[in-house]
DNA sequence: AACACGGGGTG
DNA sequence: CACCCAGTGTT
């Protein structure tokens, strides 16, 4: 696709201008140094602005470096972390940190070729940061970019990622605007050229829009596949028994034991709820227990500070909550249910 | 090219 | 509830 001169000019004109008036005051844009360009750009990967404003604080209030982060314990890192999902995102950042600080003198590379070797820095976050911490001229598509270029071009559905590369490339305007030419079209997909609906009257480029608002086509994705999963609730005094995860989604990550009926006995159902996770619905039941048999588990006895420090997925934590939160009451734990609840004995996934 | 990866917000 | 989100890494 050609694209004139003075159609590239005129759109990177408005796209300036607009962002200048209406740039959001996000705490990553306050003062645009390379760590916070990374660490707000890990953390923005499939996860909305409005999910990551309070955990990028508090990230930085506890890891202001990279220096910082390096030496910060994994359980440390994820437990920052935790709630925001897809934790590779933070063992990467944490790896990042250590090899830079390890090899490169604490210092992030500014150009996007050597960025996109750091862990967990693909092509996109390259590109962000190259631009925006460095005023590179570099381009980026993410999947704001994507639907803007979709709808101002009017490009049919099966367009190449590549191709959407390459006009983003042959947009960009003189180097000294990239930072702002780049966030402006992000922030104008992700406030104005929305999914479901595209705002045309407040759109800078509207009048330069070949398709005018209209749907971008959804792709239909497979139903959720129904899983069970049950957990063991096994307290002594005022300790709980966890067991780390140590691999999977949840590696480095702290979790109720699976219930195992052969060493434990089942004492009956303390809580069930249920969470989505990607493609599966999981319905996650909780067992009060007893150990009949603890040895050869790898584990260890937490208490309710601890608890409040070590990473936990998100169920878990809630379930824990849930089951162990009793205040203005003597019990410390919920009474014991009436029947006997029948075992589950492992979490079975039918696809 | 397809899939896994988390959790929460929105309509 | 369905859909989607400032993508990356693995298979």
């Amino acid at each position: 696709m050609r694209i004139e001169r003075k159609f590239r000019q005129e759109l990177g004109r408005r796209l300036l201008v607009w962002y200048r008036a209406h740039a959001a005051d996000l705490p990553w844009r306050r003062s645009p140094n390379p760590y916070s360009v990374l660490v707000s750009e890990l953390m923005l990967q499939q996860t909305r602005v409005a999910a990551v404003v309070a955990y990028y604080n508090r990230w930085m209030e506890r890891f202001p470096d990279l220096a910082a982060l390096a030496k910060a314990s994994e359980a440390e890192v994820l437990r920052s972390w935790e709630g925001l999902g897809y934790y590779a995102r933070a063992r990467n950042l944490h790896r990042t940190a250590q090899l830079l600080v390890a090899e490169q003198g604490g210092r992030l590379p500014s150009r996007a070729e050597d960025l996109e070797r750091l862990p967990g820095v693909g092509r996109y976050t390259a590109g962000a940061i190259a631009s925006l911490a460095f005023g590179k001229r570099s381009p980026v598509v993410d999947g704001n970019v994507r639907r803007v270029f979709h709808r101002l071009f009017a490009l049919p559905e099966e367009t190449r990622a590549d191709h959407l590369w390459e006009i983003a490339e042959a947009l960009l305007p003189v180097p000294r605007d990239c930072a702002a030419h780049n966030s402006a079209l992000m922030e104008i997909g992700r406030t104005v050229c929305m999914p479901r609906t595209a705002d045309c009257p407040r759109c800078p480029v509207s009048d330069l829009c070949r398709s005018r608002g209209g749907r971008i086509s959804l792709t239909r994705k497979r139903s959720p596949t129904r899983c069970e999963e049950s957990a063991a609730l096994i307290v002594q005094g005022d300790r709980t028994w966890l067991e780390p995860s140590l691999q999977g989604r949840y590696r480095g990550f702290w979790r109720l034991p699976m219930l195992d009926t052969v060493r434990m006995t089942n004492l009956g159902e303390a809580c069930r709820l249920s969470y989505s996770i990607t493609r599966y619905r999981v319905h996650l039941v909780v067992f009060r227990a007893e150990w009949r048999e603890k040895e050869s588990r790898e584990g260890r006895w937490v208490s309710r500070e601890e608890l409040s420090e070590l990473p936990l997925p998100i169920p878990h934590r809630r379930a824990l909550d849930r089951m162990t939160s009793r205040p203005a009451s003597s019990s410390a734990f919920p009474a014991p249910h009436a029947r006997q609840a029948e075992a589950v004995a492992f979490p079975t996934v039918r696809k």
